[in-house]
DNA sequence: ATTCTTCATCGTAATATTGCAATATAACTT
DNA sequence: AAGTTATATTGCAATATTACGATGAAGAAT
């Protein structure tokens, strides 16, 4: 085996998964930090920043991508990244809802 | 290659990685939601709740536990596992700042 | 047109993760 | 003590991830 049995789970589950996945990386946590500090749209940069080869953070960069966590635009030769606020949002609603619930309970440990 | 460049990230960095990735897998997704469901420190249970072998499921409280995510106390044969609300209150106010710098930028994309 | 810049993709080696059967451990039961 | 129950550990096969050199593609600059 090694894959991972998503049949069995339910697609929120599957899918909240995939974005803690996709943040589970330093190098994307690093990502995510340069984009959030720099406010803005970035075009190129990110290879400056971090301390891997281009190839790498280009598929760090699609990684994060695909889990919806960042845009990209091309913007004439480079392509412009910037964080996806509407992933944020549902991350944080999901801690939200998870945080309020732990609140309520009776701490037994 | 293969390893994660730990050492070129901060700590900080590196410790959210790690929070991050043992909430990657919707199995342990679906662990936390059912520790905080039931609302309280469960004995046994979630091998019956889970679509998956008991050494399997086992590997991932271990890999939650290591996370800081939950905490199993020993209960005579069984053992007690329960969701730890300090981690949760972290991850929760690290997207809490992130979400707050996001809303302030100059939306470009 | 040729070269430069920027980024993606391919191929591949090294390593990590996932899942489970088999087995071990440890406490409780009889 | 022997059996039962609950959980952990070991060992292993299948698969995924990480990282990077080499190469490709496409617009920009000369």
């Amino acid at each position: 085996m090694g894959a991972t049995k998503t049949a069995h789970f339910s697609a929120r589950q599957n899918q909240m998964a995939i974005l803690f996945k996709a943040l589970g990386h330093p190098a994307r946590i690093a990502i995510m930090e340069y984009l959030i500090k720099v406010n803005t749209c970035i075009c190129g940069d990110i290879v400056n920043e971090l301390p891997l080869a281009q190839p790498t953070i280009s598929q760090h960069l699609r990684e994060l991508k695909n889990a919806g966590l960042i845009k990209g635009n091309v913007k004439g030769n480079s392509i412009c990244y910037c964080v996806d606020e509407k992933m944020i949002a549902r991350v944080l609603a999901y801690f939200e809802n998870v945080s309020g619930k732990i609140l309520k309970k009776n701490n037994c440990c």
